[in-house]
RNA sequence: GGCCCGUUCGUCUAGUGGUUAGGACUCCAGGUUUUCAUCCUGGCAACAGGAGUUCGAUUCUCCUACGGGCUACCA
């Protein structure tokens, strides 16, 4: 039978690293099984559920290249059907209503130290259930758990996790509102959905047990479950806010491709059992194996992301690469529209980008320097080097060809006449034509910049130096 | 307080009852380059601690420590 999975996200803030691995391993383990893939919305809890985040939830979906196969389901439109369950729990006894008042509750906790519900209610006459009914006494609704034993479950990633029943209570399945608790919808939704995998995060092993012991008491069947470990920040604690980038969209604003991030986190938590470590999208989902997926919780590191990242923008040909760019920063090239004169800029400054966002850094290919950095003058600047440009400068104005070959060949011949080495000339010569002593090679730029550009930038800094 | 899960270089990880404990990122050194980046070569760097089982444990068991999770009328 094909798997059917399911990502559930709750909208109640961005999609983060962490969702996005759930949501990453759900859709490889359904590919990789000819499954599906289904998105389902979580937004019971009606206070911290936000349209917009669920707008933004599946817009990075989008993004990243995780298309679900239905459209998806939120919770927000089952109600009749949680209902119908809560009634047929009540009706068979396996559920109670209890109503006890949470401070009461609370103060048990505080005080005596009862950490599970004193089954209170579980067990009351009916003379007593029946005046508080009359009274329109709020209640819960509470499941009824067995008496005793363990409830055991094999987990793909864990392996086999067994609970004492003893270690559980009574636990809440409906609010004194009538609302459904997650642990129930869940159940629920996921029995309805035909959800086969459940693989989710590691924060909820320690539900697993509760919405086992729901699934009995429904006599449904039970998934098979799997759960993923956590993703940390770099300090070793959980991903928040505090760690800068956590929402998707943030990741795509710094410039990085979502082939980049999927890599990534592919790789938190998971290895193909091989040395690759850069892979696309399609051998992902052909070794992608739950198995090989690790316990142990996963720190995100920002330096390798930039690694994967840099690879992915080396390998896109320089056409496609100009596109992304485009689309990602219309500004970076200062409007020049030129395409042939911009596909040649992107194959120089390309191997130097580890992010979109760095193509904006080579603004030189489109204006002129605007200044020139005090450390690097002194540091290239020599008592003879205005003389040198001044001599490159005539001889390059001389030229009726202009390509790599020819401009290579005159710096050559310069320095050689000279007698200088290749730095003497080279050094002021890039800080001129780009304003910085670090970039791409030479004749290439030169050639693309034009003999024009080329003469003027010089004489720009002659200029600036004479004054 | 209770229960559950985890612990191999700084980080991501491989691995085995006997290995020089392997790879990747970062960092450092060297090479290539006019420079930077890329690329190539080399280097630094780890089995949390303690008992036990064993001829032998990083590997198996237990304990401790540390980290995380659950213990909500959140999900």
């Amino acid at each position: 039978m094909n798997p059917v999975v399911r990502f559930a996200p709750s909208p109640t803030g961005k999609l983060h690293i962490g969702g996005v691995r759930t949501a990453l391993f759900n859709y490889l383990f359904a590919k990789r099984h000819d499954g599906k893939f289904l998105v389902r919305i979580e937004d019971t809890d009606k206070e911290r559920s936000k349209a917009e985040h669920t707008a933004q939830i599946l817009e990075s979906l989008k993004w990243l290249g995780l298309a679900y196969d239905e459209e998806p389901i939120a919770q927000s439109s089952r109600s009749k059907r949680y209902n119908e369950v809560i009634e047929s729990l009540l009706k068979s006894g396996k559920a109670y209503r209890c109503f006890a008042t949470n401070e009461e509750l609370r103060g048990l906790r505080d005080n005596n130290k009862i950490f599970l519900y004193p089954s209170i209610w579980r067990d009351r006459k009916k003379e007593d259930i029946d005046k508080k009914l009359k009274d329109n006494t709020p209640f819960t609704i509470r499941l009824r758990i067995p008496e005793e034993g363990v409830v055991s479950f094999k987990d793909e990633v864990y392996g086999t996790i067994t609970t004492k029943i003893s270690e559980l209570d009574d636990f809440i399945i409906a609010r004194s509102d009538g609302s459904p608790t997650y642990n129930l919808t869940v159940v629920i939704d996921d029995n309805d959905m035909n959800i086969s995998h459940v693989i989710r995060g590691e924060d909820h092993i320690s539900n697993t047990p509760k919405q086992i012991l729901i699934y009995n008491a429904l006599g449904w069947d039970l998934p098979i479950f799997g759960h993923l470990p956590m993703i940390l920040g770099s300090d070793g604690k959980r991903l928040s806010k505090r760690h800068g980038a956590v929402g998707t969209k943030t990741f795509k604003n710094m410039g990085y491709l979502p082939e980049s991030l999927i890599n990534y986190i592919a790789l938190l938590g998971w290895n193909p059992g091989n040395n690759d470590e850069v892979f696309d999208i399609d051998y992902l989902i052909n070794n992608f194996s739950i198995q090989n997926v690790n316990k142990k919780a996963a720190v995100f590191d920002l330096t390798k992301l930039d690694w994967v990242s840099s690879h992915k923008i080396i390998a896109k040909k320089s056409s496609e690469l100009l596109e992304l760019i485009n689309d990602f920063d219309s500004s970076w090239s200062s409007n020049n529209r030129n395409n042939d004169f911009l596909v040649k800029v992107i194959r120089l400054i390309k191997d130097r980008l580890k992010t979109l966002s760095d193509a904006k850094n080579h603004s030189y290919f489109f204006k002129d320097p605007t200044g020139f950095d005090e450390n690097a003058l002194k540091k290239c600047w020599k008592e003879d080097t205005g003389g040198i440009l001044d001599q490159f400068l005539s001889k390059l104005k001389k030229l009726d060809e202009w390509n790599v070959k020819i401009i290579d060949d005159l710096i050559r011949q310069c320095v050689e006449e000279l007698s200088i080495g290749m730095g003497k000339l080279m050094q002021p010569l890039r800080l001129a034509l780009a304003g910085d002593l670090i970039g791409p090679s030479m004749p290439e730029l030169m050639e693309i910049l034009g003999k024009e550009v080329c003469s003027k930038r010089l004489e720009n800094i002659l200029e600036f130096k004479q004054s």
